[in-house]
RNA sequence: GGAGAGGUGGCCGAGUGGUCUAAGGCGCACGCCUGGAAAGCGUGUAUCCGUCAAAAGCGGAUCAAGGGUUCGAAUCCCUUUCUCUCCGCCA
């Protein structure tokens, strides 16, 4: 959610700010102005209510004990009335409160000067690319092949088991991602982080406050009989640790990381993209979060940004770094920038890390805020980021370094896998 | 799942219808005292909304959440929720 304020101060920028997302925002803002206005004014009626009402059961009290009941019954009469009157204010109150609540609801994060406008994935502004695209042998193959071949991911029996995208990952392939996780963790804590283990189901206010509820219901898998929803990311449960905390300036920025599986139903998906590893419902991954100072959080953004690129360069995979247009940025995000490795197998990029600063939009909802060191409470800035998915990394690591005699395993993973080929 | 007891400020804890405008303590901050420190003494110490250009000030809300009784609720009643203890079940 935006802050209300930056409506106020000047709506006509706001509403320029929106046309690069391509959304219209000219109505809903002015409805927002209006409703904003009736809130407040019946915020001052219901208060100078509300302390006549006081008052007078003040004065009440006195004159019984001064042993003059019997003077009360006009008062009385009077605190009725205002009584009626409280409660109406308070239902117009809270009518209109309600509905400039979920007016707000439907506003997206503003974005960022430096989001170029666009429609679509193709209008994404590359702005990094490195590494050499490997050449592969005459017989290479995609990576569904390979791991099927090599028996380490089990596709047919996930189907069995589950249903399609819940691959069963099998001796080498177990520790493969096993090793994974171990290194980015272990990167992670040498980068500062402090790792978590959180809940993979969370209630309905967590899935509120990052803003997976109502913008993206029915991404997530929901277990009606306790009413409660499989994480999409840990982002989820990790950043709603700190929901309704006030932080010391100080202990700015917060750094966290967390290793979980991953739950995601992409309804209406199908085709190559989700052939394989590329697209699945239950998938691992270790997220870096961070809470940030407002003035810093962009910093914080492009060191984010560059700690991703340090692991794919270890991990040997070329990879380049998009800016998201204002068509495909996020709901919630201000700034987004894409991080995809190329899979020669199937002779694509494939998005392995999504590095988002949501400014206040989760901030508002969490109420996480910090105490600066003048001045009022102000909203802190989370900042999230795959650091990183583990399918689409697989994927690329079994079509990139496969060779006539097998699969190289990259340097820094050996110390984990305990093997140099698959 | 069954039975019982509870939820009060950053923390502990008093408070069973009207100076609750929430006692007292701890912690924290500042000041006095001191060669310096501790102790001692003093002052301050929640969040949100509104008013205001802003701050101060002022008004309102908040004692788990929601509703009710009452002129008046932390206090009484109802519902929900969470925690603890015992029993049951259990990796």
């Amino acid at each position: 959610m935006i802050d209300i304020q930056r409506i106020r101060d000047n709506s006509q920028e706001v509403i320029r700010r929106y046309k690069v997302r391509n959304f219209e925002a000219g109505e809903l803002v002015n409805r927002i102005k209006e409703l904003d206005a009736r809130r407040r004014q019946y915020q001052q009626e219901l208060d100078s209510t509300l302390a006549d009402s006081k008052a007078i059961a003040r004065r009440i009290g006195e004159l019984f004990k001064a042993g003059k009941g019997e003077e009360t019954a006009l008062w009385k009469e009077k605190s009725a009335t205002l009584k009626q009157q409280a409660k109406k204010l308070q239902d117009d109150l809270d009518a209109a409160a309600g509905e400039l609540h979920e007016l707000m609801t439907n506003l997206p994060m503003l974005p960022h000067e430096s989001v170029p406008a666009g429609d679509s994935e193709a209008d994404n502004e590359i702005v990094r690319e490195e590494g050499n695209i490997p050449v592969l042998h005459e017989n290479a193959k995609s990576h569904w092949d390979l791991a099927t071949e090599l028996d380490i991911i089990d596709f047919a029996a996930g189907t069995r088991v589950t249903g399609s995208g819940f691959p069963v990952y099998k001796g080498r392939g177990a520790a493969l991602q096993r090793a994974l996780v171990g290194f980015f963790l272990e990167e992670a804590l040498e980068a500062g982080y402090t790792e978590y283990q959180p809940p993979l189901l969370v209630n309905a206010d967590s899935a509120y406050g990052t803003g997976q509820l109502p913008d993206k219901d029915g991404q997530m898998y929901h277990v009606a009989s306790d009413d409660l929803y499989l994480i999409p990311t840990s982002e989820v449960p990790v950043t709603n640790i700190f929901r309704d905390r006030i932080l010391n300036e100080a202990d700015l920025p917060v750094k966290c990381t967390a290793y979980s599986v991953c739950f995601r139903r992409e309804a209406g998906s199908y085709g190559k993209d989700v052939r394989g590893l590329n697209r699945l419902h239950q998938f691992d991954k270790v997220e870096i979060v961070q809470i940030a100072h407002p003035e810093k959080s962009y910093e914080v953004l492009e060191e984010m940004v560059g700690y991703v690129a340090v692991l794919l360069r270890k991990l040997e995979l070329p990879f380049r770094v998009a800016r998201l247009c204002g068509g495909d940025l996020g709901f919630a995000s201000a700034l987004t920038y894409d991080m995809e490795v190329f899979s020669a197998g199937q002779n694509r990029w494939l998005e392995v890390s999504s590095i988002s600063n949501f400014e206040t939009y989760q901030a508002q909802r969490l109420k996480l805020r910090f105490r600066p060191s003048e001045g009022k409470n102000r909203l802190a800035h989370t900042l999230n980021g795959s650091a990183l998915a583990l399918p689409r990394v697989m994927a690329a690591l079994l079509e990139n370094n496969q060779t006539p005699d097998g699969v190289k395993i990259p340097r820094v993973l050996q110390k984990f896998t305990g093997f140099e080929t698959l």
